[in-house]
Parts: structure tokens; C-alpha cells; sequence
DNA sequence: TGCACAAATATCGTATACAATTTCCCATTG
DNA sequence: CAATGGGAAATTGTATACGATATTTGTGCA
């Protein structure tokens, strides 16, 4: 990798370069909460993850406390880290903030659209339906957030697709706690409402649509019940 | 097992937790960078800070992570951590995130003004103006971004105070960068006006206040020389 | 049987030692 | 004299060892 190319302004936020290995260990667990193999409340012992990813405490605790940082596990003083289980109340949060921001987004995204982004958002949502028909809920759950996810990058903000990421990966434990409605084919309309905006370079009506995106996602979650049931190790590797 | 007489050891109330040591170095590093006592680009070397704090460099290296994903530090690899030095687009993209989220904040706040919350406000204004009759620049500097911290403390929605948290420290890198206007009684009096509308409850007001004084302070910065002089610890140190 | 208390075990917090990489200085050479 | 190459010094990356704290287990007593 040739580092001078690295110099320039604008460079993206998220490094494409070489992976610490403590990012490793970050992507590995983020990839296992996105795709709902991880539950909300797991314990995530230094030992363990060290084992199976083959390195040492040293490089888990850095992933640990970045995790953290980005509030996808809770650390415990002299008790260890746990995948966070957000409350209904920061449930709320984050479905508001998301509210405000992504419309805003989706709108730069619009102003900026270019053909090839637009291909890649095709394929994306493509990617959508063949795990969706293939029944992998999972996987499909965790495209559907890569898809907001590459609206960001297109808009090109660095501040708001690192506030828009941070919330996304807080919506997937959101979800895998709170999600009450059964099907997810009014998301996938969104999408493709929100395409044709995209498509139509209209601004207005990509902020518009996305807006009540967030809100119909907002009103898929059912906060009343904590389902805060206790979570085990059981639970992660029953499939 | 017994929590009470953990608390009576550790007494303090007040302190949300125990800061951890790392938390420590973490707040001491941030209240040179909001006071300006540290310029962009300087050179944070592990040995050094941790001689400083007297910690290990465990701690130091836990602490310039967690400012790094803050992103009040740079981190490049095998060759250390340094001040962050905010290029002007990013500049203009966290003044553009304030704008879009502090005014919302500042309308929650205003809905949810108690008559201590009111009083602390005051207080910290007074504390400002004292500040920067006694000519401490740096410490007015501070103050002013504390205030609007405080407006989202008030507010009580902790997703987005956290954003405002992590855009107002790096407000303060920027101010130290791009700041060209040489008066800030312009800023006393947006604080004013902000304090009229709390005091009415009148939530659209305050939004609306919110909006042209971050717009202003916007105004403020010239973006257009980037004067990224290389700074050394040196310049920390001559006063 | 059930509870309380104490030892044993496991896990985390921190320091330190060693390896890998970069940086800086200086001698060498065109 | 400038440019380049090599090597020493300094700095960061990582592993591991040891102490501190929490959790579990086991035992005795009511």
C-alpha cells in the first residue's frame, strides 16, 4: 500500500488500508452483531475472543474498548464486556437522531449521485432479495443497514456517515431486541421508493422518503416490553 | 456483593463512576486541547504522557484509543499519536453537523427548563464573562463550548448530547486553527438571547437562536488558509 | 434442608519485557 | 557539496506475568 496516496485531503474517514489486527477483531464481532449471531446481553470474555481469533488479550481489549466507545458492548469495571441491549428509551434515541440526520443525508446523497453509485445501490438491494428469499433474515437485516450505509459514503460527509454508521450498527442490537412486525417487504418499497428519488436526482423527495423511513422503522419496534430475557452463551450457539 | 460499602470507600456521590486512570489521562489531555494549551499536531509520545500523569503506558495507549476515536488525536501506525489537526472541510462539516443538531437539541432543552437548570446556565455565563474580563482566553474558549455542552445535558437526550459532546471538542481543535474574528462579544450575546428564550420556555426560539449563532460562529472561521504550521510540543511549553 | 461464610477459581487491570518499525545521524561516494 | 546508504537510537506493537477483584464452589452450622 503506498502511503503518500494516503496524504490527500479528502481521504475517506474509515481507513481501506491495512487492518490492525485489533480492527480485525472489531469487524469480526460487528459483522456477527449486524448479522444477529451474537445476542444483546453476551458476555464477551478476553480469554475467549482471544482464543478464537488467535491473539492476545492485548489486541482484544483495544477492540473491546472500541467497541465501546461506539457503545455496541458495555464494560464492566473487574467484570468484562458484554454486548450492550440498548433500553426502549435509548431505542427511541437512536431512531430519533437517525430521523434527523439521514434525511439530510439522503438528500446530499441525491445532490451527488453519480451513475456508478447508483449501479451500486442496484446490486446492493439485489443482494437484498436473494438473501431475503433465501430466508437468511439475518443477513438480509444486516444489508438492509449497508444500504443506508452506502447512501452516507455517497453523500460524501464525513462527520454525518460517521454519526449515520455509529447509529446503524446501534439499530441492529436495537432490532434484535425490539423488532415486533414479521415482515420486511415495507422496507424494501422504501428502498426502491428511495432509488427512484436517487434516480431522479430529486433531493427533496429523497429526504422526504427517507424520512418516513425512519419513521415507519421507528413504529416497527415495540418498546413497551423490555424482552431483556437473560441471554446465555446457550442462546449464540444453538443454530 | 455489598454494594453500599463500596460507595462509602469511594465516596464520592457526585462522581458518575470511578474514573478509571486511563479516564483520568483522557480529561487531562481534553482540558489542555479545550483550553488551547496543546496546538494541532503536537506530537503525544507515550513514554512522555505517561511520565506526566504518572501511568504506565497501558493506560496512556487505552487513553490516545479513546481519544483517537473521538477523533481529538491521531493515531498513524508504528509511528504514534498527535494532536488532530482538523483540515477545513472537516471544519465546515462539523460546524455543518452542529448546525443541523444543536438547534433541535437546544428546542428539547427549552422544553424541558427547570428553574435550576436556568440558574446553572446564568452561573456559567457569569463564569464566562469573568473569564474573559480577566483576559484568559483560552479558559472563555472553553466556557463558551461548556455552555452549549450544558444546553444538552438539559436536554436529556443522551444520544444526542454525546454527538454534541464529540463535535464541540473538536470545535475547539478547529477554533485553534481557523479562528480569524478577534472579538467574541458577538458570542456573549447569542448566549443572552438563548438564555431569553429558556427562560420563556419557547422552544422555537430557541431553536431558531440556536440556528444563526452556530451559523455565525461558522461565519467566524477562514477556511481558507489552512495554516497547519508544524507546532511542537515546544510551543506548549514557552508560556 | 437451607443459609452463611470461607476457600478456590476464574477473570480483569496493570506493568513490564521484548520484537518490529521508524527516525535520525553520519560516513561514504559520485 | 549534495545525495545516498547503513546502522544506532528511539518509539510503537504485542505478548506475557503478576496482582486485584469478582464469581463460584464447598463446607459447616442452625
Amino acid at each position: 500500500m503506498n502511503k503518500t496516496l494516503r496524504a490527500s485531503q479528502d481521504a475517506p474517514l474509515v481507513t481501506p488500508g491495512p487492518a490492525s489486527r485489533s480492527d480485525l477483531v472489531v469487524a469480526g464481532l460487528q459483522r456477527a452483531i449486524f448479522e444477529h449471531k451474537i445476542a444483546p446481553g453476551t458476555k464477551l470474555s478476553e480469554d475467549e475472543v482471544g482464543d478464537i481469533f488467535g491473539v492476545s488479550r492485548t489486541i482484544v481489549r483495544a477492540a473491546l474498548q472500541s467497541l465501546a466507545h461506539s457503545q455496541l458492548v458495555t464494560i464492566e469495571k473487574n467484570r468484562g464486556a458484554f454486548i450492550a441491549s440498548p433500553t426502549p428509551r435509548e431505542a427511541h434515541e437512536v431512531f430519533e437522531a437517525r430521523g434527523l440526520i439521514e434525511p439530510r443525508v439522503a438528500a446530499m446523497a441525491a445532490r451527488r449521485m453519480t451513475d456508478p453509485s447508483l449501479e451500486a445501490l442496484r446490486a446492493h438491494i439485489e443482494d437484498e432479495h436473494s438473501a431475503m428469499h433465501a430466508g437468511d433474515k439475518g443477513q438480509a437485516l444486516s444489508l438492509s443497514g449497508g444500504f443506508h450505509l452506502k447512501i452516507a459514503d455517497i453523500a460524501g460527509h464525513d462527520v454525518f456517515t460517521g454519526f449515520i454508521h455509529a447509529l446503524i450498527s446501534r439499530s441492529s442490537l436495537i432490532i434484535a431486541l425490539y423488532w415486533r412486525r414479521a415482515d420486511t417487504t415495507c422496507e424494501s418499497h422504501s428502498h426502491h421508493a428511495l432509488m427512484q428519488a436517487f434516480e431522479a436526482r430529486d433531493p427533496a423527495a429523497a429526504e422526504e422518503i427517507m424520512r418516513s423511513h425512519i419513521v415507519d422503522l421507528h413504529s416497527g419496534l415495540d418498546l413497551s416490553s423490555p424482552k431483556n430475557a437473560p441471554l446465555s452463551l446457550w442462546d449464540a450457539l444453538k443454530p
